[in-house]
DNA sequence: GATTATCGATAGGATAAACCTATCATGCTC
DNA sequence: GAGCATGATAGGTTTATCCTATCGATAATC
């Protein structure tokens, strides 16, 4: 089987057309460099060069190999630099995943940043169910992902990126009265619209205002918080919102929105990531811009 | 130092993401495959595959070198491929050399016959003095060389390819009686012309003619053939001229040529190569189609 | 929740590849 | 013909590579 040596050997043979100087280019004696040139020549089954006893002489197909192999090598060292340029922060490929309660209202504003600071990145994107992300992430096929912490899976790593408060919608016309601040008992759960299930966003809804036996719930799931708002701004019941939510939707619907009383009922939005995956300088990076991004939307 | 067997077994870890499978494909055992990867990450200083409890996921930087380490496999059996196919009788670059007495007459026959019996024969032609043919073959400047034979360096082989019998070459309007069979005592030396030193055929006509002590000769040396057969159909003198060039300078020049007695003098053509290149099987097939184009040349 | 299966890493020893020094045979030069 | 230079060969050593057996950890299963 050819090996590399060999063509680096027979590299510096058909430059300095001498065993003796080839071998001592190459940091070897010369009778090894003649042995790995001569095993070159058995296998690929043709004679590379001419020994004289002043010097050599490529043989026709010593010099129709020639400029293959050394391309070649200079394939292989190119390995070697791309190695060890590509060990800056976040270059090439990322995919990240992010929860659709999430995406719409982050990604408008991460992207631009990305592509600001880190123009190297190639960033891909994939909208995803908690669970699809972090199968996803488990498997290999997502870098990391944005979802709602705390996840039930152990072999991931987290981190918290911030707290998303959780606020009431209604439509502006709503006779039902709405205290602000209100208590999650005050919620009409008859009225309380929820995305369909699946979404991590339907389960913490339930969850703060109190999903007890007895206490039904529209059975009604919305596909998409844009969905789920539109039909509140149409009077057909309220909702939960997540604060990253509001100043997009707010554009788009006109709603009533009204906070919870202290302490206010939020859910912790973190990155995760699988440990292995030696890329903890990306992570902490994006985590700290995902951080950024995330008090601009909230702070107006 | 990066092995091609590493970038085998990598390849196949990348195919099969699975250590114990990339070393039953590779006929390995899956500590050796595994070592070779870890030798091979070490050698590039970057992590390449990420080892999980249900197979192996590439890294960005696997991910990022795997296409490149693919291009090199292929490249490297692309040697194989190339090393093989270039077996065959007269592929690839040839250079010849020629003398100039032969050159103009052979080349216009010999280079179409190439080209149609061995169209994958790249032929590189050079004309040059015997001296210049015999150093750069022995050199390996030029793969073979046609001259006229005995050569006096023994390191080189050579076989005759024609005999070229001599004429004597005058003006159509020559006062001169020229016998016709002329013997070699009848040559008049002081018209007799020749061409510049260093030119074969200018000794073979001394020889020929018997350049004894005491019998001058016109001093003037021409620097082809073809000027010294101008020379002679305007009067200037006589000159011996190789059978092989008279078909081609009839139809340039008028002139008066007749054979000599029998037997007739000559020079021998041959074909000089390395004894050491390898390439039996070219500078026979060569020999042969260069005999061929001689017959086709010396019938008419 | 204990058991079994699977996966990659590790240990220890064997085999084969590659190397080095010293020497040889041959051709070239003076 | 002596001396020099070149690549090949010989014998012994070091280094790479490999294999079998086993381990530790995780994932799947009962």
């Amino acid at each position: 089987m050819l090996t590399l040596r060999q063509m680096r050997y027979f590299d510096a043979l058909a430059t300095t057309l001498h065993f003796g100087r080839a071998a001592k280019m190459t940091n070897v004696s010369q009778p090894a460099l003649s042995a790995q040139i001569m095993e070159m020549e058995s296998d690929l089954g043709i004679r590379l060069v001419e020994r004289g006893r002043s010097g050599v002489i490529l043989t026709p197909h010593g010099e129709t190999l020639l400029p293959e192999i050394r391309a070649i090598l200079l394939a292989v060292d190119g390995l070697y630099d791309r190695a060890r340029q590509s060990t800056g922060v976040l270059e090439g490929r990322l995919r990240l995943g992010i929860i659709p309660t999430v995406a719409p209202y982050l990604v408008p504003t991460l992207i631009p940043m990305l592509r600001q600071r880190y123009p190297k990145l190639n960033v891909e994107l994939r909208e995803l169910l908690t669970t699809g992300c972090v199968d996803d992430v488990k498997h290999g096929k997502l870098d990391c992902a944005i979802i709602a912490l705390p996840h039930n899976d152990d072999s991931l790593r987290s981190c918290t990126l911030f707290e998303d408060r959780f606020l009431i919608a209604s439509a502006d016309d709503e006779n039902t009265v709405l205290l602000s601040p209100m208590t999650e008992a005050q919620v009409d759960m008859d009225r309380l619209l929820l995305l369909e299930e699946g979404h991590c966003l339907r389960d913490q809804a339930l969850a703060v205002c109190g999903s007890t036996a007895g206490r039904r719930v529209a059975n009604y799931g919305a596909t998409s918080m844009a969905t789920l708002l539109q039909m509140v701004s149409h009077g057909m019941g309220i909702t939960l919102i997540p604060e990253i939510a509001v100043k997009d939707e707010r554009t788009r619907n006109r709603m009533r929105i009204v906070p919870f009383a202290d302490p206010q009922p939020s859910r912790r939005i973190g990155l995760v990531w699988r440990p292995r995956s030696g890329r903890n300088n990306d992570q902490e990076a994006l985590a700290a811009l995902i951080t950024e991004a995330a008090a601009e939307l909230l702070e107006g």
